[in-house]
DNA sequence: ATCATATTGTATGGCGACATACTATCGAAT
DNA sequence: ATTCGATAGTATGTCGCCATACAATATGAT
């Protein structure tokens, strides 16, 4: 754990902001270090447990479920399909997409995602309460509508 | 502004921790954004505002401060130093570092770099007081003692 | 039926950051 | 004075993600 002190005494300039991203960082570290005995990182966690739960979905809408571009998703995709977690199946529908799907495999992974998922979560809530929890929701939801409009009126 | 719905609508498993996740990525878009126009991104920007305080500093400080690898930081300076931004000076009581100083017309950026900071800054806090991003800071400070704490415990 | 437009998945190239390893130098122990 | 461990900066390879461009397919207008 090397020098985080920049989150503490934080000049004038450098405050919230940049505690969020320090913060995700964490995270991202924390959840990857908890699955690397799978040999998973956070988005392959995330993706399969999605896939697990929300059925074969097509690879667009996993991308826009987890945030990630097409092709970001599509190798993630990729990786776990070779190892057997995943399945692409044709969509007797549209032949342009494929469906993905969880195979048991998959499932007895998944599992073990969502234990390490719950353990690390309960962990980081230590101390924080269910109605601080929801605080700190509300405002990123409100900074996160600030953020999007300041993206949109940049590029008109 | 594409698919950012998973951040409302967020199935069980993906909650606060991926909100802060998406928060850190679009403020860094939002910032990179409105730096565009000086040809730098946030971490250009924050390494010269800093520079400019802070006095000459050692690449190693800087990291730290910045929350950077040293190797980031390097070519960070490389990058600022090519456009004159920056330079690179020996310090006479050790051969072994650099003291990075701001020039001239870095001391002109960071004017800019300041105003467009103070500008976004203030769009982002909009509707939310000053004691709710005292709140916000609070918990997001307690959340990363806890995430230090999980990813401290794990290599033992 | 045909054609223009949109959408899906993929290939490619680039970026920003990290981890590791390496050289040069410092500082302290002897 | 020498030597040994720490530290500074750099080089290198990798990772995760994005943006762009592309071929295949779908969809809607006429």
């Amino acid at each position: 754990m090397a020098g985080n002190s920049h989150e503490l005494d934080a000049p004038p300039w450098l405050r919230v902001e940049s505690t969020i991203m320090a913060t995700a960082r964490a995270i991202r570290q924390a959840y990857d270090q908890r699955f690397a005995g799978l040999d998973l990182n956070l988005s392959e966690a995330s993706l399969l447990a999605f896939v697990e739960e929300f059925g074969p979905l097509t690879q667009t809408r996993l991308a826009e479920r987890l945030g990630l571009g097409r092709a970001a998703t599509g190798s993630l995709i990729d990786g776990l399909e070779q190892r057997g977690f995943v399945e692409r199946q044709p969509d007797p529908e549209d032949r342009r997409v494929w469906l993905v799907t969880i195979t048991g495999a998959g499932k007895d992974v998944v599992q073990e995602v969502n234990a390490i998922d719950e353990v690390l979560r309960r962990e980081l809530r230590a101390g924080i309460s269910r109605d601080e929890r929801h605080q700190l929701a509300e405002l990123l939801v409100r900074l996160g509508r600030n953020l999007a409009a300041a993206l949109a009126d940049e590029d008109d």
